[in-house]
RNA sequence: GGCUGAGUGGCAGAGUGGUCAUGCAGCGGAUUGCAAAUCCGUCUACGCCGGUUCGAUUCCGACCUCAGCCUCCA
């Protein structure tokens, strides 16, 4: 198994700690408004990555997060007239909600930073022990990067660049511009008492924290958004290695940005689009393969014509499934298992692996009907990648409709009537009224069925 | 300005030093009352300029363009 390592730059053999054993850490998210499609992707990638971990029959220990103290959680808790953790606590639950209908599995593990304020504190202690941190004229408490020589090294800048870079803005308190905040002396909303006073966690400890919590002083991977690289987990390993004098996570890996459109999508342009705005419209799986059909590492424009795009294909797995000859009884195929697992084993090339499931289902229909018992594999790879889990009805169904159900069982009699008559005319107007409202027709032998286009 | 990455056919998107990515779309045909699905056939490619090589889309160098990060962000 060959991993893109963002530490080294390089993609390399993945190593873990324990034989045929994974521990791995996901940056989660802030919940303080529904989730967008952006989180989707990461999510979705991350998920796929762990399942192939365990269709590869490893042990996986994965912890994601929830960053429930939060600036944005309490300006927003605040506005709405709640508690922070009732705000939080809410959109989790919607969180919950739209993982589960993207069909992303639970991590074993969901800490959350109010859970663990206790080992957020020791670990700062621990670094203001060992003269890694500091406050000044009662601040903030401060992390020291000028004391951690290899800052920087996860997303190759130095402290002589940062502190040149044009958007500084001059804290006083700071020793250099770089230096973040470990412990707000700030009790506004929610605070905890601490050896600094009240107050809260900064951004980043919790990772470090919490991470070290499920997962050791040293474990395989660690992961996020691109976005998440700088400055949050270039602080965490800075805090973390600090703290423990050991090498924390070995691998490091980014999911690419989403563009929406081909513009950028971010909190400060507010043009994102949330999950469940999307799911109106396509089907969970749709939106999954529209992921995976780019590579994890690679930036992703989302558009309607890219989800469409995706479930073509995706419509062509289900109808395969579909067939009114074909076996239940599916045989397995080793060769398709083999091809999808090194596609896989590379970085997790998900473009590539659904390629060979594209070319392998367009063989073996050209073949023989014999062989589409052989579908048993190809079933089995896609469940594995969280996909074909709907019945092919459903799944044909799925989406918002402009027309009611029994409407359009009523028009299907009337052209069956009319076709009976040979009345095509009349046929072939209710044909196209239906199509009007995203309705299509098809006439199997004896009975016709709808779908949604 | 700094750091990182990318430029592939109408679109999406892999990959490789010398036969095909793949899919969608298009075009022609089979099938169908018409469709849908399926099948057969078919077209379009590797940003620009040099270099290495028997041969480069693939390696090296320059150039151009684009994107991400350097502010909140997954």
């Amino acid at each position: 198994m060959k991993i893109f390592n963002s530490l080294t730059g390089k993609k390399e053999t993945f190593k873990p700690k324990v034989k045929n054993q994974v521990s791995i850490y996901i940056c989660g998210l802030t919940p303080y408004d529904d989730i967008h499609i952006g989180h989707a992707r990461t999510f979705i990638n991350f998920d796929v990555i762990v399942r192939f971990f365990k269709f590869t029959k490893y042990k996986v220990n994965y912890v994601r997060n929830i960053t429930d103290v939060d600036d944005k959680i309490i300006l927003r808790a605040k506005e709405d007239g709640i508690s922070v953790l009732d705000l939080s606590k809410k959109y989790i639950e919607e969180m919950h909600h739209d993982f589960s209908s993207l069909g992303i599995e639970d991590p074993d593990q969901e800490p959350k930073v109010s859970d663990h304020i206790n080992e957020i504190i020791a670990m700062i202690k621990s670094l203001e022990d060992k003269g890694y941190a500091y406050t000044k004229n009662d601040s903030d408490v401060y992390f020291d990067v000028q004391k951690y020589d290899d800052y920087g090294s996860l997303s190759n800048r130095s402290l002589d660049q940062i502190s040149s870079s044009e958007r500084i803005i001059k804290d006083l308190n700071k020793n250099h511009e770089a230096d973040f905040v470990l412990w707000k002396t700030n009790t506004d909303g929610i605070s905890w008492p601490s050896p600094w006073g009240e107050g809260r966690p900064g951004w980043h400890i919790e990772c470090s924290a919490m991470s070290i919590k499920y997962l050791g002083e040293e474990f395989d991977i660690h992961g996020g958004g691109l976005d998440l690289k700088f400055p949050h987990h270039e602080n965490e390993i800075a805090q973390a290695k600090c703290a423990t004098q050991k090498n924390f996570a070995s691998t490091w890996m980014h999911t690419g940005p989403l563009r929406i459109e081909d513009e950028k999508m971010s909190k400060s342009l507010k043009n994102f689009i949330t999950v469940k705005e999307i799911l109106n419209k396509f089907h969970p799986e749709v939106v999954r393969l529209f992921f995976l059909l780019t590579h994890y590492r690679n930036p992703i424009s989302y558009s309607n014509d890219g989800l469409s795009n995706a479930k073509k294909i995706l419509d062509r797995f289900y109808l395969a499934f579909n067939k009114k000859n074909i076996s239940k009884e599916f045989s397995e195929d080793n060769s398709l298992i083999k091809d999808y697992e090194l596609a896989m084993k590379d970085d997790f090339n998900t473009p590539k692996a659904i390629k060979i499931l594209q070319s392998y289902i367009g063989n073996l229909e050209k073949t023989s009907d014999d062989n589409l018992n052989k579908f048993g594999s190809l079933k089995k790879i896609l469940n594995s990648l969280g996909l074909f889990k709907d019945e092919p009805e459903n799944y044909f169904k799925y989406g918002d409709l402009d027309i009611q159900e029994n409407e359009i069982e009523l028009l299907i009699n009337e052209r069956n009537r009319a076709r009976e008559n040979k009345d095509f005319g009349l046929a072939d107007d209710i044909r196209t009224k239906l199509k009007a409202k995203g309705i299509v027709l098809e006439d199997l032998e004896g009975k016709t069925v709808w779908k949604k286009s």
